[in-house]
DNA sequence: ACCTGAACACCGTTCAAGT
DNA sequence: ACCTGAACACCGTTCAAGT
C-alpha cells in the first residue's frame, strides 16, 4: 500500500514515520512491562498508554483495539520459533530416522524453552482471545517442515507420509504445550527431552519401510 | 458443613433448599444458552442473570464471581471426561500392551469427541481465566491411571515406567487438543484415529522390555 | 501528521432494602 | 432465607479539538 520512504532522521522534531515508530516501540514496551508487573488482569489500555507515555488515543491509532496489541506480541513469539525451526530443519535435511526424529524434538523443545525464558510475560496472553487462527498457521507451518524432512529420509519411506507429518506434529506441539500448562517443572521438562525424541522416533520407525533392508 | 436435609417438596412456597436449587440449575442452563448464542465475549453477568429470570444480585449469591460461574462449568465437563477414562481404564488393566495404547488412544478421543459435540459452546472458555489449575489435577489423574494401567500390562516391564506414563498422557492430551484448536476437521479426525494408537503402541513397545522372549 | 483526554456505553461487583 | 436492582468503580473505545 504505502510506498518505502528514505529513513531520514532530523535530530529535532523528528519526522512523522521515525516519530510513529518510536511511539510504536514505547506501546509494545510498555504492554510487555505492565504485563510483568501485573499479569493479563492488570493489563488494561489507559495503563498501557500511561506507561509508554502517550495518551489512550494514540494507542488506537496503532492498534485498532485492545486484541491487535496483544496478538501483536504473540506473533512475534510465534514468528521467533518458526524461524529457528525453520533452521533446524535445513540442517535436518537427508539425514536417517533417527537423526530427523531426534533433531526435530530437540529444536522445538529448545525453541520453546528459549521462548519461554525469554518472555514469561506472554504466556497466559492466550487467555484473552481466539488464537486459532494464528495456532492453524504454525502447524500447518510445522507439518509442511516435518513432511519435507520425511520425504528427504535417506534411510526409509512412508506409506502415508501426510498423515504421519500431521500427526508428528501434533505429537510435538501438544505435549510440550501439555506440560508448559499443566505442570512445568524442571523435572517435567528434563523428563521430556529424553522420552520425546525416543518416542517420535518409534512412531517413525513403526509407519515407515526400511530402505535398505 | 451442612447436614443432609429430607427432600421435602412443597407445591408453593417451595422450601428453601429446593428453590436455591432451581435457581442454581437456572444460572447453570442460562450460562449455556448465552455462551451458544454469542460466544464467550456476549457472556455478561447481567445477561445470564437476565436469561436464568434471576437479578445479578442472586448470581452473586451462588458465584462469587464471574470466574467461578465459568469455572464450574469447565469442571463439570472435566469430570465427565475423568469418569470416562476411568471406565476405560478398568476394562483394560492386565491386557497386553498393544490392547493398552490402543484403547487408551481411542477411549481418549472418544471421550474427547462426545464432550466437543455435547458442548461445543463450553470450549474457547479457557480463554477467560487460569485453568492451569484443573489442568493440573486432570493430568495427574491420567498420568496415574496409565501408570496403573503400564503396571499390570500382561506382556511387558518397563525399566522408567512413571517417565513413560507421564509421556503418554501428555502425548495424549497434548496431540488431541492442539488439533481441535488448530484446525477440528474431520479429516483431521480421521487421521488421529488412526495414527495416535500407533503411536503410543510404538512408543510403549520401544521403551519396553518384552516379558516372553 | 500526530497526539490529547473528556465523554460514552457498558461491564463486574456490592449492598441497603424488600419479601 | 432468598431475592432485588440502583449505585459504584472501572473498562474499552471514540472523536472533537489541539499542535
Amino acid at each position: 500500500m504505502s510506498r518505502p520512504t528514505p529513513a531520514l532522521l532530523k535530530p529535532r522534531k523528528t519526522p512523522r514515520q521515525s516519530r510513529s515508530a518510536v511511539t510504536i516501540e514505547a506501546i509494545h514496551h510498555a504492554t510487555i512491562q505492565v504485563l510483568l508487573t501485573g499479569g493479563l488482569g492488570y493489563l488494561t489500555t489507559t495503563r498501557v498508554a500511561e506507561r509508554a507515555g502517550v495518551s489512550v488515543g494514540t494507542m488506537y491509532q496503532y492498534y485498532p483495539h485492545k486484541q491487535a496489541l496483544l496478538f501483536a506480541l504473540v506473533e512475534r513469539q510465534f514468528n521467533l520459533i518458526e524461524t529457528a525451526m525453520g533452521e533446524a530443519t535445513t540442517q535436518l535435511m537427508g539425514g536417517d530416522l533417527r537423526t530427523i526424529a531426534h533433531g526435530v524434538a530437540t529444536a522445538w523443545l529448545d525453541a520453546k524453552m528459549a521462548d519461554m525464558v525469554a518472555s514469561r510475560a506472554i504466556y497466559g496472553i492466550s487467555a484473552e482471545f481466539d488464537l486459532s487462527e494464528l495456532m492453524s498457521r504454525a502447524a500447518q507451518t510445522m507439518t509442511a517442515s516435518i513432511d519435507a524432512l520425511l520425504a528427504s529420509a535417506c534411510d526409509a519411506q512412508l506409506a502415508d507420509r501426510q498423515s504421519v507429518s500431521f500427526m508428528l506434529a501434533a505429537l510435538l506441539g501438544g505435549s510440550v504445550r501439555v506440560v508448559m500448562e499443566a505442570d512445568p517443572s524442571e523435572e517435567n521438562f528434563a523428563r521430556l527431552r529424553r522420552e520425546l525424541p525416543q518416542a517420535c522416533h518409534a512412531y517413525l520407525v513403526a509407519t515407515s519401510q526400511s530402505v535398505e533392508r
